[in-house]
DNA sequence: CTGAAAGCGCTTACAG
DNA sequence: CTGAAAGCGCTTACAG
């Protein structure tokens, strides 16, 4: 059944080539009777379009990339999913690469004039690494719409949420439970962390708002967002020289539910003694106990916009001036703060 | 930049295009001067090879696709980074593909005569609606290799774990441990349910070994291996009209973390009145309060060994009959069944 | 609505 | 070690 071309069915259908192209996909109007004959040859000979071909002559694989750092985390595999059904409806397929937040790998996926590049029509990237000034020798004749705030206002698509607002209503919810010294755990102060700068900008807003001073000992830096490390700087606050704090605004779910384990191993109560709140609404969180506090960014929506702007851009539907497209967020109350009755 | 075709390098480079195309994929011996005319040009003219022609002219795409159920499923997610590593070794870029349990959706994948097959070189497939029959009428042109036990014995190569084994393994220490009523949560005892079926196999040959009764009641059927069917099964295990278990052993961790939440909402003390143990290993129930024992299949074992295979098969190294390769796994002991000191 | 034909950019026997 | 040329299987102006 294999090598069966257009041309034999063309033959065994007695029309031409471009008539059976055609009729294969439903192009240009092709008479009932010849489209018959056509499908007939088709079934008979069981031929099957040879894909490499048609990508070669039409230039365009329908294949797009998701670019994240790390499929196995709950966030990015919950995005990844989301990401893959939406492109799915639009008739593309998803490849997803992991980076390990190695800045070359993110490079050599998203730089065009890397070979790993070529194979793909557009690429979705959620970057850890990548700065500006790589993106700015890029060429641009592949589409590419940003994930996330770690770089805003390039010359790209770009879909995020609000986190400087998120972070503050994380923040406030705490305060409005009577909490006063609130740790914020995941600051990363240097150039790759624009996004847990943004959330530290937040908390320190509700603070401000309310003329409440910030400890500046409880703002925890954390290298990575896992468990581990959540883990770890809720051990050390503990152990504060000024005692525990009464609240923790973590900066994800990963390093909320370790920080939660480090709580739980130590005796302390949540959220009597103290209060913790995540961010990205993971499963885990859900069948924690306790149930995680969370701030639940819409990942379906995140997803919708990016799939559609993105393949705006590769139909030329869509060529105004990039975007910043907002997604929707919103916190969502569970045990960590507020006990069950 | 665009359009630099290997004509174009060639003749600035003042030589043939086979030439230049063995000086680019390194494949004859070329002449140091030679290459370094060529390599001058292909820098000076930014040239990069069209993927798609080359794919094309080659009838390969470098593309193997894995189909799993659930890309947010943690054990699906650690198994699809794991493979993605490998098969990135190797040169292959690995596109995951999503069934969400859908019949359809798996048989278009895997089976060679539909378009979305057609551009990988090979799949690896953890089948959970695929039936023998389905296999029995695939075309053998391209290489599949199965994940886990839900197919075995077909005319493809197959890596496992022993499921019976593991269960055992499994049920045994609940046993050591003094339980005598080991609810088993998780048997699908219908036809798409072949590895839950060995787990319960394995259950039963612990008791049987020891010459213990299995308590039939005792075995809650689930029919997905998610979080919310192991809070409700638990729930109804707490209403069993002997009384509930003093132990449970669950068919994955997603079920054991299901079942804690509601043990625990319910004031169940684990590991003191209920033992838990659970099955994958995902991270989570690493850091889970309490810790979840639980088989901790060497999902990086697996995916070498289904990579390795599937590429020998690519490059027809290995046309050996289709073998059962089985990966290691351990159980890990944890706080869910031994409370710490 | 359909046909005959060019050509996408590679790889690779065939010669030398 | 290198050249001239065929051909992979499609899509698509160009005609009619």
């Amino acid at each position: 059944m294999a090598g069966v071309r257009l041309r034999d069915v063309a033959e065994r259908a007695g029309v031409s080539i471009r008539t059976v192209s055609n009729a294969v996909n439903g192009y240009a109007p092709v008479s009932d009777e010849v489209r018959a004959r056509v499908e007939a040859a088709v079934a008979e000979l069981g031929y099957k379009p040879n894909l490499m071909a048609r990508n070669f002559k039409r230039g365009r694989t329908g294949l797009i990339t998701l670019v994240v750092p790390e499929l196995d985390v709950p966030y990015f595999s919950e995005l990844a999913r989301a990401v893959i059904t939406k492109a799915r409806a639009h008739g593309y397929t998803v490849v997803v690469d992991q980076t390990d937040g190695e800045p070359d790998r993110e490079r050599e996926l998203v730089m065009r004039d890397s070979a790993a590049a070529a194979m793909f029509d557009g690429v979705i990237l959620s970057p850890l690494a990548l700065t500006h000034a790589d993106l700015a020798r890029r060429g641009a004749d592949q589409p590419l719409v940003l994930l996330g705030e770690r770089i805003a206002e390039s010359a790209y698509d770009h879909v995020a949420i609000d986190n400087v607002a998120a972070a503050r209503t994380a923040t406030e919810h705490l305060l409005d439970l009577g909490r006063r010294r609130i740790a914020a755990v995941g600051d990363q102060p240097w150039e790759s962390g624009e996004t847990a700068q943004l959330r530290t900008r937040g908390y320190r807003d509700a603070h401000e708002a309310r003329g409440l001073a910030v400890e500046e000992s409880l703002i925890v830096t954390t290298r990575r967002f896992h468990l581990a490390s959540g883990a770890e700087a809720m051990a050390a606050l503990l152990e504060h020289p000024q005692g525990p704090p009464d609240a923790v605004f973590c900066y994800n779910d990963l390093v909320a539910l370790g920080a939660i384990r480090t709580l739980l191993t130590n005796g302390v109560r949540i959220p009597e003694d103290i209060a913790v709140v995540g961010f990205d609404d993971i499963e885990a969180g859900r069948y924690n106990t306790p149930t995680l506090t969370t701030i639940s960014p819409d990942k379906t929506a995140i997803a919708q916009l990016a799939v559609d702007r993105l393949i705006a851009r590769l139909d030329k539907e869509d060529e105004t001036a990039p975007a910043e497209l907002w997604a929707p967020y919103e916190l969502v109350v569970r045990e960590s703060t507020v006990a069950p009755v």
